[in-house]
DNA sequence: TAGATTGTTAATCGATTAACAATC
DNA sequence: TAGATTGTTAATCGATTAACAATC
């Protein structure tokens, strides 16, 4: 039990787990690595290598304490932290109003837009603000989290103001490379690109 | 030159190369992986992997020829297919009425929804139709990618339908493992979990 | 020929898997 | 003790990088 460092790979393997133990009777007390990696179709060592680098390490003969499991893998995914989002368009306020990401512990706070003249609430009463509210807002309620849903002409510059307002990562739905002082992190969906490789494995598939 | 197989990494470098191409002057008839790599900021020699190939080799001396790259690369992206959405939620006509998808060839024929009962129309003018007409839209228009935009409930169910209906390949935006036969391609999205892992990215740099 | 540029072969690195040793 | 289960060490595999050989 050594590393502390977890991969994206085995970062997405957490909610399968978690999936799985909730499904186990509650008197359900261990379980063991082969039971888990049985049902969930992974390799045996993969699942204690992922459970001892997310959980801590398991009993010879017990097995691991699903309490602890479930507790250790929870704790990785929702701890808490708020975010923003520019550009309140179709994809802007499909996640603004999204109740997928509470589970994780992230809290959308609000959008802005430049188009928005004065503050409007979302289907599910979000707040929608004009864009040059943003440094006020942030100063107050300080987001990390800065996440891009404009079309690509403006997504630099949203970049640079969420930058300049205290966001210290940025969520790119904009097919484009973002130019950024290299302690912002900056992870990039391109959505489109992601279909656009499936139907590149389709058509492969059917070459075989 | 000789694996033909992409992966995926590779493949999300495709539009940076494209647009880095795009913006050559029009008279650049050749360009050097040397001269790509320093721009973009990659490796030199995976410059030279990556083109080798996406769109065959260059000469010695002269480079690539930059038409050959872009007519190269755009046909790795551009080939055309059809999809349908089943969920005309929010992120389901977020993805239905986005412009993004025909740069590369796909075309989002359909949404279908069981909470609608007539055809109606997404603010693009796109249809949406109940959920019970899509046996006979998928036998009229074969779409091959099926796009699941439903709560996780009713996600299984979407896709036993769609598998049913001649779908080769489905993009799942539901957090949850899809069981399907072994030849349904399956692409899962679970964007609130990908944020989840920026957050996590984001937290461990503070601990630096 | 000399030099710019390409492509290939070997080394590295991280994730996964296989074989094995340790523990209760 | 025997056996179930854990954790570790070595092997494999794919992507990237470094060193080098080939070509015009």
């Amino acid at each position: 039990m050594q590393k502390t460092e977890i991969s994206n790979v085995a970062f997405r393997r957490i909610p399968v787990y978690l999936n799985f133990l909730k499904t186990l009777p509650p008197e359900t007390e261990n379980i063991s690595a082969t039971k888990i990696a049985q049902v969930l179709g992974f390799g045996e060592v993969q699942v204690r290598k992922d459970l001892g680098v997310l959980c801590g390490g398991g009993r010879p003969k017990i097995g691991y304490s699903v309490r602890a499991l479930i507790c250790g893998l929870e704790q990785m995914l929702t701890c808490d932290c708020s975010a923003v989002i520019i550009g309140a368009g179709r994809l802007g306020k499909a996640l603004l109003d999204s109740g997928g990401f509470s589970d994780y512990g992230l809290r959308i706070l609000a959008a802005f837009d430049f188009r928005v003249s004065v503050p409007v609430c979302s289907e599910q009463q979000k707040p929608i603000f004009p864009l040059s509210e943003l440094p006020l807002f942030c100063s107050r309620y300080q987001p990390k989290i800065g996440i891009i849903a404009v079309p690509e002409s403006a997504a630099q510059e949203s970049c640079d103001r969420l930058a300049e307002n205290g966001v210290k990562a940025i969520w790119n739905f904009s097919p484009c490379s973002l130019r950024a002082s290299p302690d912002l992190l900056i992870q990039s969906e391109n959505l489109p690109l992601s279909l656009a490789y499936l139907k590149l494995k389709m058509i492969r598939s059917f070459d075989n």
